[in-house]
DNA sequence: CATTTAAACATAGATATCTATATATAAGAC
DNA sequence: GTCTTATATATAGATATCTATGTTTAAATG
């Protein structure tokens, strides 16, 4: 992914469609950039699924179940199975029985996974400089609570 | 991806993130709640990626090459390789060479794609009357442009 | 015209994602 | 105390996506 840079006024393939769709267009194509982009960024084997683990559990210096990672990643529980495994295998993440309960396997970040963590928020830095100084911060403000909006609407259509 | 309808205040895990990740987390739930909603309208096998293609292709009533598609949707060309394939397999486009230029493959509509549009569309008719009903018109447009100025300095950061 | 470069597409291998379903354990009902 | 139901994960199978690389054909170069 990485031709195309003439700019196009607008979504291809949606000409005329409501505007509705058109913003989710927009949504998707900016969600595959960034993704992207951020990737890039990453250290050598380290996805933005994984590192959004890594980056939850560390900040909220917590140790939770995998659902309890699914639900706040919105993704299917069978989704942060795989991703929670990924980062076993690197020895990013312990997998801990719980005494009371032995269905639940508390999801523990090691020192590496920390380590490995902190590397690439290091390397995400200049990316967000970038953006910094492309966009005023003031667009961002504008728009997050009406994203918000959105997001809730969307999130309460859910079957 | 069905729990979770306790209403979160901000992204999981990114409390205290700058603003421009705050942002990016919001558009990255978003499209993923959009996409779920979207595909589970869509008539059975039917996928969002496939019902792109179709409708890209009836509204501008063209017949792209693959890598054409591919810049369109922003996708890598493998990927759109992969989903024209699909396409192709269920009988909704044939894939036709080019007589001047036998390394390119000129993607058609069948009667049976042009049909499938149709009653995708028409399937997401009803979802589409929600979100107006919900959301009003004005928060849509009020954010396209900016979003539109996000995406063009994003598409200009790719390497 | 032969050789090299470029373009279009295909293939391989990996991750993330979904739905549907199975398994194991806990909690409730009787 | 069984039996049933609910919860937490795991497994299976599918699509979409990426990067890296191979193959075929066209164009450019000499």
């Amino acid at each position: 992914m990485k031709e195309s840079h003439e700019q196009q006024t607008r979504p291809a393939g949606l000409e005329g469609d409501p505007i509705q769709f058109e913003v989710m267009t927009e949504i998707g194509i900016i969600n595959q950039l960034a993704d992207n982009l951020f990737q890039n960024q990453l250290p050598k084997g380290m996805t933005v699924a994984q590192f959004s683990v890594l980056n939850h559990l560390l900040r909220l210096d917590t140790q939770e179940t995998i659902s309890q990672l699914a639900n706040a990643m919105q993704v299917a529980q069978p989704t942060m199975s795989s991703t929670v495994r990924k980062l076993e295998d690197k020895g990013f993440v312990a997998l801990v029985h719980e005494p009371d309960d032995r269905r639940i396997r508390r999801v523990c970040v090691t020192a590496a996974g920390a380590a490995v963590r902190k590397e690439a928020i290091a390397s995400l830095t200049p990316m967000a400089e970038t953006l910094r100084r492309e966009i005023p911060d003031q667009l961002w403000y504008d728009i997050l609570p009406q994203l918000h909006q959105i997001r809730v609407i969307l999130d309460g259509l859910r079957p």
